[in-house]
DNA sequence: CTATAAACGAGACGGTACGTCCGGTCTTGCA
DNA sequence: TGCAAGACCGGACGTACCGTCTCGTTTATAG
């Protein structure tokens, strides 16, 4: 109720998650350390300790606090344009400041921090996945989608060429390749 | 040729780089540190650091020093047999050890050191797209892929799904896998 | 009286102590924190700190505790036998477990905190003093000590060259170390 | 011969025990520590942990130091002034500052660092004592001092009731409480 | 066949950060 | 209300590596 003089617990780790994010944008993610993350708000070390156990973990929880709602999928009736509404929006978050920096750390951590990686997994890429697995259904049970279409490859096959991009190449993520991919993906390889 | 008291250029290079993936291999390549590839190697730290500017770069020179020959495409005509065909022995590469490994530590070096993404991209990944875009525009000619197939985005959605595979649900990289992705890119999303 | 599943202020008081003891035999009196005491005794670490001021002090009150009957001096009537006799009582206290090593913890902190050093010579050093004072100052009356020996003296060079051997060279202090001791002091260095 | 840009070794080590004493005066030896020490020193604090193992280590090697010619007696024929003038010279050195503090917490030290003590005893107090014997056995032939004395036992005698002094009851080392010190010591306590 | 220069191993060095431990203060919640 | 439990800030610990920098010591090429 009050601005008490010490605060507590949940306003602690949340100052610390912003102290994170901010210190990460000045700086970089990759020469953030626990230490300056402590010193910048005014915290001990063990304070931050006591709540991750990583540096990865830090930034995942930082990265999470930022996006507690999730990416929701319109439904207009036609999966095309839901899709790439979505995708725009997924885009637009992860593929420029201030996510996209973060989110390539993350992901950079997660090659060598296997419990970052299982907790990104667990806490982002799964929900997403689940999302979108559950719209092409609807949209499949109405005969824009292939009836055959393996489902389970949709979050793979749809996000894996904007992952490339983000990741490998490190070229811009645009609307426009959106719109590419999207394309290529409909269209399928095999001529007609 | 002789086992000479003291190796020389070519040689030592070598044999750091084989320290390297040998300790990389032992403790990771994460908790790798020049230091000990030094010490392990019985070289001074400064000729590590007059060979390669970061331990990205020496990952990186250890990773292609591996792999001097590519990942050459087979054509046979048959565009979708040669793509599961290549598509097969690059995931044997990059799925398991020791190519594995030291990939995703090298993605994971890459999201914050850009001088390593660059290199990547220009001495592994640009190669490779490159013949998979020459294979599919030979295809195309033949008739065998849709003539409006976006040749550019190739590489991005071919292998997008299993660099997702690879670097974001880690789960294993299976020839299963690759023919369900390559058969729902040949079929594409829209219902016929 | 009872195994309350509550103990009362002074209980808890000597529970502490005990506890100093213990945990100081078994790491050391210098590797002993507050920390761990609280720990070890079941017991807020503001319990402790509302007693003792710091660990100098607990230490302190700790040696109190384990002699509060003091050293008392015989009379004999032979003044050189009750000095050997209380200087025996006195190095088989302090020269040996559980009292030496934790002595020796005390003096160390009484060279870097002036209220310990200050507490140990109202509580232990002086009343010791006194007594070897009285009981010279009866022997001189008697003729056994010469009469212009410096009563205010006699405490330090008593027992200077005893804790000369404790403190600085840290070797036994045996009984005929003692012996050696008092004969040169009652002798003089002056040819007779 | 040139004021080269980086110091080295001994250089280095000189100007670690000069810090150190300079920074323990400021601020005590016992709130001295290795970060602050190298910090001053602008000097890391492995540079400082490869030549010493512990802070006790580093404070003995600083109070040597300054003192590296040692307290050497004066021989003039007469031992009562030759010890006094010795023993005055000695006080002098370690009553006040900037000796004395710098002593009173080695000796500290001493008592919970193994190491410390037996380092002293071997770089301090043995030399002393040394010199100490010698001058008194000369004495001792010559008639000034009685025959029977215990030369083992010099030091413990004649610097003990000085160590209780300064350790224990912790009040200025005067010369005139060297001087009753003496008296008492040629006289002994037999009454003649 | 030396003389000179380059490359080298070894590792010291100033720094930065690590993850841990304690000191001493303050808060919470149970009994 | 008094206490255990322990969170908290702060500071230091001792260690690991970083990238730079001497050291002497080979090694190999140029005179």
């Amino acid at each position: 109720m009050t601005d008490a003089p010490r605060r507590r617990g949940a306003e602690r780790t949340d100052a610390i998650m912003l102290t994170t994010l901010e210190l990460g944008r000045e700086i970089g993610y990759a020469r953030l350390s626990i230490e300056a993350v402590a010193a910048r708000a005014g915290v001990g070390k063990h304070t931050i300790y006591r709540r991750w156990s990583s540096k990865g973990a830090l930034l995942l929880d930082s990265l999470l606090s930022l996006n507690e709602s999730g990416l929701d999928y319109p439904d207009t009736g036609d999966i095309a344009a839901d899709l790439r509404a979505q995708i725009y929006a997924a885009v637009d978050l992860l593929g420029g400041p201030p996510f996209g920096p973060l989110f390539q750390a993350l992901v950079g951590e997660a090659q060598h921090d296997r419990q970052v990686a299982v907790t990104l997994n667990e806490r982002f890429i799964a929900p997403q996945a689940d999302k979108t697995v559950a719209r092409l259904k609807a949209a499949r049970d109405q005969g824009q989608v292939a009836p055959d279409f393996d489902l389970e490859l949709a979050m793979a096959i749809l996000s894996g060429p904007l992952y490339f991009q983000l990741l490998i190449t490190q070229e811009p993520l645009t609307h426009e390749y959106v719109d590419r991919v999207l394309d290529a993906l409909f269209a399928g390889l095999r001529p007609s």
